[in-house]
DNA sequence: TCGAAACATCATATTAACATGAGAATAACA
DNA sequence: TGTTATTCTCATGTTAATATGATGTTTCGA
């Protein structure tokens, strides 16, 4: 369902939720918590704090931070950089025939599954996805 | 959602039902009505005789036909081979722990959202994706 | 029996996703 | 002011999906 980076960026964030503290949260310690290699994570962090979804702090004692309350967080802010999930494509197999005005017999139900899985990315925030205690590091 | 190669496969399997006739169809015709590399959909449409989805025959006035009536051949036949799309992971991260028995706040919408998906594409057929007469060729 | 038309198959090329490695830039702190 | 820990960035490597090209194999029909 999800491109493995897509993954990545979405079991960093949720890292980050769970392990908030005073001080930022180094790329390191989140690589290896999660069985990512590090260098590809920095760089999805680094994607990820362009778009306004984590704060970055470089030098010592720098790292990652969530920007907002994991709350806030739409599991579709982190992902859509990396995966195109939530585009609806009104026809299964890209065809103009087949659109709203003139659909086929599965047009509409297809419709509706595709707008069910955007709504979900849209709508469920990290906070939902979130383990009730911090797991440890 | 599909990639491009499970696309062309049912692209294809539907032109053969929308252009159903007593001879088999060639390759040839499917690739260039369809837009797709003929090579590369003779390797599909290959693979789709081999799981029973296509009948095919070689020499002369060869080609591809349906092995079985459109409405008995559900999406999921044609496109399984290709893309993993029906396999439900009932966590969005692969976790272990976040399963039916101990499960986050998303875990169940989630589910309900990939089984929605996965029953899409078992009980839909490829007649109902039909177009109302043949497209010509 | 031979040639043409078609699928079957193998080898190779291209592209994008995924991943690694090395060094530059930055900030804290002794 | 220098050392160290960290992010940032670029260059390169690896792998899988996608695509192309060339050749083999089968069948029909003159």
């Amino acid at each position: 369902m999800l491109s493995s980076t897509a993954e990545y960026a979405l079991k960093a964030v949720l890292y980050l939720a769970n392990n908030a503290r005073e001080q930022p949260v180094r790329v390191g310690e989140v690589a290896e918590a999660l069985g990512i290699p590090q260098n590809y994570l920095s760089k999805i962090l680094h994607e990820l704090a362009r778009d306004g979804v984590l704060t970055s702090s470089r030098g010592k004692h720098g790292g990652f931070q969530l920007a907002h309350p994991p709350d806030k967080l739409s599991l579709l802010t982190v992902v859509q950089r990396f995966d195109r999930i939530a585009e609806e494509r009104s026809c299964l197999l890209g065809r103009p025939q087949c659109s709203d005005r003139h659909a086929c017999a599965a047009h509409w139900r297809w419709k509706a599954v595709s707008e069910q899985v955007s709504t979900f990315f849209r709508e469920t925030t990290v906070a939902d996805l979130m383990a009730g205690e911090a797991i440890a590091a």
